[in-house]
DNA sequence: ACTTATAAATTGGTTAACCAGATTACAAGG
DNA sequence: CCTTGTAATCTGGTTAACCAATTTATAAGT
């Protein structure tokens, strides 16, 4: 019973073939930035598929910033030149799904950053909520429970503090498929959770004292553990 | 004729309540991962609005992972607890727009990182591809033309090669912001631009010795420069 | 000729009816 | 009581007609 899925998967190749046939359509009639695409019906009769798929197409190539569409006006290319929109769009279609490894290597690199950013930026409020998390993370771990959420929030709340809103845009994007991941191979262990207290705290201490060198060390230290288990992980598979 | 983008706005504000009604819904109603959302259409009549409002809603929420639609079967919560579902949500809808610094200050921390990778796993297609980019580039510049567009499919192109697909992802996210913001600012002047011939070359040769030490220093003499323009716009807005 | 006023056509967004696949309920058969 | 077959129902997706705002074309006035 894979069906399920393998709909999804045409309807994401029946996109695909839209954006490819969009990009040909800019370059073929030399569309430069500001210009107005052929309204949603027509492409929709062009390409002969439903202008419901059409719409789902520009939506996406909107999120990407190369298209803007105005109500009761028309689509608009952005402000960028045939050739990066050519290039972009080309990556665009290839981009491939996200591996585990890609995920932790990200959410790392992100993490050492917002937390040096947290401690530098965070104001009272924000300090209060990491606290908040910290606490509620602390206590279901004590109690014996599985705590991957509230985990998860504490790290949110410092990419929240970091003031730095695309960072917290990326760190929201990619954890969702971290919680699923970590529950997926087991990562958080419950031995480890009891260790992963003190880590929490000393990454809070170290954002309230506003020590960014002391902070960034507390999260490197924090994500030994998981390293060993991305390099574990990469082996076994 | 500022009305154009408020109707934006609004769209995204009855989107926006959506969102946090489909929260309290999933809250009041104890919903956990695999469980199934109420159908599209008893959702739209509750929450009072059109049913293509709430597929847009649930669309959004898709992308940040927290809802999984399958078709001819329903709207399912992803493998997220209820905690990290309310705090997430919450996140989501706080998520302020981007600001330049964030963008400089998210580029830079992406792309020294991609350059380090590529130069660790690129392959002799990605190498080519570099090189391509590279000499699109360098001939528009000797031309005397403007050459945004290639400079930033170099540093894409650069992203492709790291093996990292998230990471080239966001990549391509913040890219056209990038441009039309340079473009706005006037970042990237014409004796910059010689200037940074040398220097794009000085970070080709450096993964192609697949040497991340210097990759790395090498973009980040790429971006002093940079680093100067976004503080003088710091100060001037 | 140029501006202004007005009507026709075009646009993205919305709505409601419809579709095919999936699910459920239930009855028949063992 | 359990399995199985079947029909009714429910689902997200699609379609086509419709809407209000916008843009364009046309005509009127000066």
């Amino acid at each position: 019973m894979k069906l399920k899925i393998l709909a999804k998967v045409d309807s994401l190749d029946t996109q695909k073939s839209i954006i490819s046939k969009i990009g040909e359509l800019i370059n073929f009639k030399n569309l430069e930035p500001g210009d107005k695409l052929p309204s949603e019906r027509m492409l929709s009769e062009k390409f002969e598929v439903s202008r419901s798929n059409v719409r789902e197409a520009i939506q996406k190539l909107e999120l990407y910033g190369l298209l803007d569409s105005i109500p009761q006006s028309g689509t608009f290319v952005a402000n960028i030149g045939v050739i990066a929109m050519n290039g972009m769009i080309e990556d665009i279609l290839r981009l491939e799904d996200p591996d585990f490894k890609s995920l932790v290597e990200t959410r790392i690199l992100l993490e050492l950053k917002t937390v040096r950013l947290a401690s530098l930026r965070r104001t009272e409020e924000d300090l209060e909520k990491i606290k908040e998390a910290l606490d509620a993370y602390s206590e279901k771990v004590l109690r014996g429970e599985d705590a991957v959420q509230e985990d998860l929030l504490f790290h949110l709340a410092i990419a929240r503090a970091s003031g730095n809103s695309i960072m917290n845009n990326f760190m929201l994007i990619i954890t969702p498929e971290i919680i699923t991941n970590f529950e997926k191979y087991h990562v958080c262990d419950k031995k480890l959770a009891n260790l992963s207290i003190s880590e929490h705290q000393d990454i809070f201490e170290a954002i309230k004292k506003q020590d960014p060198k002391l902070a960034k060390q507390k999260m490197k230290d924090h994500f030994t553990v998981l390293y060993q288990y991305c390099y574990n992980i990469k082996k076994s598979t």
